[in-house]
DNA sequence: GCTTAAACGAGACGGTACGTCACGTCTTCTA
DNA sequence: TAGAAGACGTGACGTACCGTCTCGTTTAAGC
């Protein structure tokens, strides 16, 4: 991220373990599965990746930092296949937002993960980038190609249908007992979804 | 919950004071207001309300419940002006709700209880029954007419639109720094969503 | 101690429990005598006086306060037998703090308690009234007894001469490697003693 | 440990920087009259004094063995001064010994000292004998001297005598609040023990 | 001049205890 | 029986320091 970061990578002093990097952020990954995110305990991560707390708070601030980046790696494939329909854009959008969500890991942790965001900046931003540099990026380039080519009426915000795609998929999942939203539901919203846009 | 309240409510021994009930709902929504719910405890809220913790088990089986009750209070208005117009209803929907999630104390507790909810089965029952009793139940109302009416498209899940509206606003409200969602937010999310379920 | 505790010496609220103080005290001296005074965790005592650190706590500030009663009972005897004699005075007050001092679990703590004493005021107090209530009360009490007959030379100090007592018994047992002072140490030391404050 | 240090001390690769030694002595003798033993980190030893934790480690087996050097520096002055009177030999080592025990810095460190030496039989050697080659070895020596001069009773134990002085003077700085201990409590120490050992 | 070996600074490591906090329950006395 | 008061067991918190290790970088002595 930084430019000063490449050449002399190297800081002073013992390098950090990237083993227990990994190791934490599978461990942690496997118990907010397993017991869900208020009963997920920093010492049960450290002890469930062959390491120990101060090993952990070294690396990240806070138990949602952590959760966050376990739950929501960073490297996940980002590229929408090119549909050239504005619809189709939409739903394949709508299937991997849910698809995102319903990970169970995800599933797991994200109410959690929400009610902190909500009271940390630094993890509002950084969830947020992690969303923006990934699937939502590629969506938000199409609605303004789309646009361009007058497939999409004025006055239709690309944020705000961002946040509508974001928050129907939570909320579906959060008020449902379903364990995952089927094609349907994709279906579904995104009908509503295409006709609420064209013009 | 309500069952046991009938006729002969008056159980043997000394009465409950209303009045702690009260000013419990009263501090509770003071303090989750000034302090946010993960730093909100039920000792300083018994103290702030002149009580007692065992005085609140007493009454609430858990945080989450108190707070529940505390920033959505169940008497609101709930009553939909008559407008004629599926528009403007959809309008004021998204109006009423952006206005309770926005207001002070339920956008401070709001995330902490979804990820409650989400890991408590009572809790998701008593919130969802809170809000149908509510708002919700009024459109619900609303869009069967219209159905009837013919101004609602064929394949528009009333629940389905509630959850798009709810998670939107939800949404917007995590993630925007503003403290409030304005006109234009209305607006065009109403926009949206009208044209969406239109046939 | 203090005068209103004795007619209502109930305060409000769950009374402590008095059989979690007589197992912490009996854990304390237990685990100070088979592990030093250094190994021993506050969490080790609650466990095996069947309890919790915060019961600990609440009763005790620090370790050493705890210890400290632990390893010195108030209750102890402390009454001097009649001897008459001021060097059978000498003699028996040598014997009891050998005997104090060697007793396992003191000779365990008294290093580590003395380290936290010269950094705690309240320590400090303490642990010298504990040790004034008890036998050097009643030396000092001879002392000027056998002062008044004239069978102590003028100048010399009552205080100066317990800490001389005091010192040379703990510097014994701390340079010596031997477990206790035996007869032939106490008689030697009673000698010197007497001599050098007589007339 | 001073076997290795002959002929060849110089043993291949980078030699030990002496000044290292020199700024950590310093900085834990400034450190441990500043804040006390307990709360003497090596890491604020090597901060204060420009190097590192390992260096220190390099030197010194354990903060103890630090503090004690540092404390009780090995090149002070030993030779007693000719009295050639007991009493006058007996009043300086008191003098000497309270001195010594009343420098800021030993004062701090002297009870946590203890308590370690207490439980590491390397350290109790160490330290006895940095004091043995000091001033006690002479005064040591005058004793048998005196002994043999017939100033001193048959049934003396010099060790139990060196005891008893250094055990008074700890004893009577950790309990009196005074800073140090004057010449009158010399004086008056001296007279009892003069008169507790002369025929 | 090159090699070699240890000291150096930096800082992460495993380990362990700390003292505190909040939970939700229990026990006492009093109203 | 409610209420005020406060102790209870439980369990996690985040921090601190220990003494060791692993880096890349000097710094001499010896070849």
């Amino acid at each position: 991220m930084e430019a000063d970061e490449n050449a002399s990578d190297q800081r002073a002093g013992r390098p950090r373990d990237p083993r227990i990097d990994r190791a934490v952020l599978r461990a942690a990954n496997d118990l907010v599965r397993q017991h869900g995110y208020a009963d997920l305990t920093i010492a049960a991560i450290a002890e469930a990746a062959g390491t120990t707390k101060p090993a952990i708070y070294r690396r990240w601030p806070s138990k949602a930092h952590l959760v966050h980046e376990a739950v929501f790696p960073s490297g996940e494939n980002t590229s929408l296949p090119q549909t050239g329909s504005l619809s189709d854009d939409l739903r394949e959008m709508l299937r991997r937002t849910a698809a995102a969500f319903s990970e169970p890991a995800a599933r797991a942790a994200l109410p959690g993960l929400l009610a902190e965001i909500s009271a940390d900046r630094s993890l509002h931003t950084a969830l947020l980038e992690r969303f923006q540099d990934g699937v939502w990026g590629a969506l938000r380039q199409r609605l303004v190609e789309a646009a361009e080519r007058g497939e999409v009426r004025s006055g239709v915000d690309p944020a705000a249908l961002l946040e509508t795609i974001a928050g129907a998929t939570l909320m579906a999942l959060l008020i449902r007992d379903t364990d995952h939203l089927d094609d349907a539901w994709v279906e579904h919203s995104a009908e509503l979804l295409t006709k609420g846009i064209t013009p």
